[in-house]
DNA sequence: GACGAGTTGTAGAACGTTCTCCATATAACG
DNA sequence: CGTTATATGGAGAACGTTCTACAACTCGTC
């Protein structure tokens, strides 16, 4: 009430929690305690701390909110956000945020190493609440590491024996499965799985359980003890031209099975290019039922996995843990298929 | 048990500035003076702190210093994650951070106002050092307001007389003249353009900048001086709906310039499915030269604006900015036709 | 030797929250 | 009326940085 106080108001602009106290005549503690609805707090006393909040337009600092405690900001690390899978397992995460008071912020480490540490780092040094890890590289050793340090959910990381952290997948194993099932029960018999050749490729990854579980449905069919599969590059030049050396084989296969619709897809296209007709030549079954896989001009053939649902259980194991859960869990998805033409001439779709 | 508990003052195991600090044996003023190489320090205490910065592994609380300084890390936000554009634009700000010591955190507001104002409020909560907007619903006072708080750089937002604010974008006229003058190139003269329906569409929209372009470059074509402009609608069930209608229309035109990829190929789907030969009975043309548009399969004429390039360019801007620019930038880009069999038979791609 | 100028390092006050005590007021009980 | 329990509000110490003063020391220079 003094001449500090008339001075000081000439300060930042900034309403913060003491603004807030001052204007609704209480003290600092007393908002804070009605922001975090704590214990002690009267009728009377909350609903003229939150008139006041609610005239002055009051947000809280998420920076000094993290220094201290919770921030309410769960972050989202994406490996790769060209894959179109993975936009799916964000709608997913948003989807269940909304509601409530946590944000999702997203970080995307293009597939390196390096890049995802630091982003995993940097989201940790800002006090998030959790991390949704999608499709991580990192071992699982340096990610119990972190999990110490901050609640951590992996999607499409198959580690059932981490106890740090939950995983959530689809089985893909079993997916990998049904794709072989489904051109068994077509009467394809010559088939062969084309898969991600990538250095960094550990077992926990999901090309790795796809390819075993392609292995397993083969064997299990009487198809030898050990099918073929084909490695396709990541980069754009090697991509294509294996792909092409793949379709002019002369031993070419009857029907192959596609790790990801991203790679069938464009499979599909230097078929057609290259006058392999589909499925008549061969039949091509891809993984992710990427929407682009649903376009009556691609009309491929699909695992579908939804990522969608995918990313709303992972959120919500998320949540459930910072809320103070510590037993680990290991969630599984049954993915499905979705015929298309790419398999057969009575796909599910418009066939001319 | 309990001593241990006693001499556990140690508490948390992070490292702190002050642990180096004491590592080192300076003041923890110091350690700050050399992570911000600011004036003041010489060779020798540089080297000690930085030897125990290495030695302790010590990395500095991005929470701390968003609620003193800056934070280094830079808001981009985006309205749409399943728009395949979107993620050049990204790939193109990773790629201009990636060196520098800032990182970008992602944030998704699937078109609604509401999440985007509270996006962005969280990114200045956050204390970040900046934003990248991409086609921002918020009308331009507002943005002018948040940029008060906040340097913003806003992609793909016509809005060339903000000066709080800084505008990248593809000229949207332009591209769609160029549209035009190919269809008019090819001889067709029976053109329509295919838009967006969305209620809130302002005049900064990219969309509505390409229908200005389209009626410039039809009126100079002598094409009437109202060209017809139909409205897609957004969400799923109505959008094919309204497509097929199109195409089937008697009076259905000769060519149609499609305000995004996104929506020309679902429409060369359609077409396909319902008998209509394009380019023969209908030539289209997109916008964007998403990846999907050049598969074979597709082969969608499009134009392309760089979306890695506006990612490029909106970055060093921004940078520029928190850096000390006050006065506005306006940067446009010059987009470009890539011809494909959706226009003509002679597209630059294979033609059977 | 006194004085300024330059250089190098430090103390300590912010920043805006959370949250643990602690103080006070009121109610309950004997 | 004491005494004790219980409900309510507040003081103030963190949290880990940044950054402004300022202290201390070294050189020249007059």
């Amino acid at each position: 009430m003094s001449i500090e106080d008339k001075q000081k108001p000439q300060r930042n602009d900034r309403v913060t929690i003491r603004t807030v106290a001052t204007h609704a005549g209480v003290s600092v503690a007393a908002v804070s305690k009605v922001m975090r609805n704590a214990y002690g707090v009267s009728d009377a006393l909350r609903a003229r701390v939150t008139d006041s909040i609610e005239a002055l337009a009051y947000r809280p600092s998420r920076a000094a909110r993290g220094l201290r405690g919770r921030s309410f900001t769960i972050g989202v690390l994406l490996i790769d956000i060209r894959n179109p899978f993975l936009p799916e397992v964000i709608a997913g995460v948003n989807g269940v945020l909304a509601p409530s008071h946590y944000q999702a912020m997203i970080g995307v480490s293009d597939a390196r190493v390096q890049l995802e540490t630091s982003l995993i780092e940097s989201m940790i040094d800002y006090k998030m609440d959790g991390l949704i890890l999608v499709a991580p590289r990192l071992p699982s050793e340096i990610l119990a590491k972190f999990a110490v340090q901050i609640p951590i959910v992996a999607v499409g990381y198959h580690d059932a024996s981490a106890t740090a952290f939950d995983t959530v997948n689809a089985d893909d194993q079993r997916g990998a499965e049904i794709a072989v099932e489904a051109l068994l029960a077509c009467g394809y018999r010559d088939i062969e799985m084309l898969s991600l050749g990538e250095r960094q490729g550990h077992a926990v990854s999901v090309v790795r359980q796809r390819e075993i579980g392609f292995r397993r449905a083969m064997q299990r069919g009487g198809l030898g003890s050990s099918p073929a599969i084909g490695k396709i590059p990541i980069a754009s030049p090697k991509r294509e031209e294996a792909m092409r050396k793949f379709l002019s084989r002369k031993d070419r296969p009857r029907a192959v099975f596609c790790w990801s619709d991203l790679d069938a897809i464009t499979l599909l296209s230097l078929a057609m290019e290259m006058g392999v007709r589909v499925p008549d030549d061969l039949a091509v079954i891809g993984y992710d039922n990427s929407p682009t896989a649903a376009l009556g001009l691609v009309n491929l053939a699909s695992i579908d996995q939804s990522g969608r649902e995918l990313g709303q259980v992972a959120t919500r194991a998320l949540i459930s843990r910072i809320e103070g859960r510590t037993a680990s869990e290991h969630i599984f998805q049954i993915p499905s298929l979705v015929s298309r033409n790419s398999l057969t001439r009575s796909g599910n779709s418009t066939d001319r």
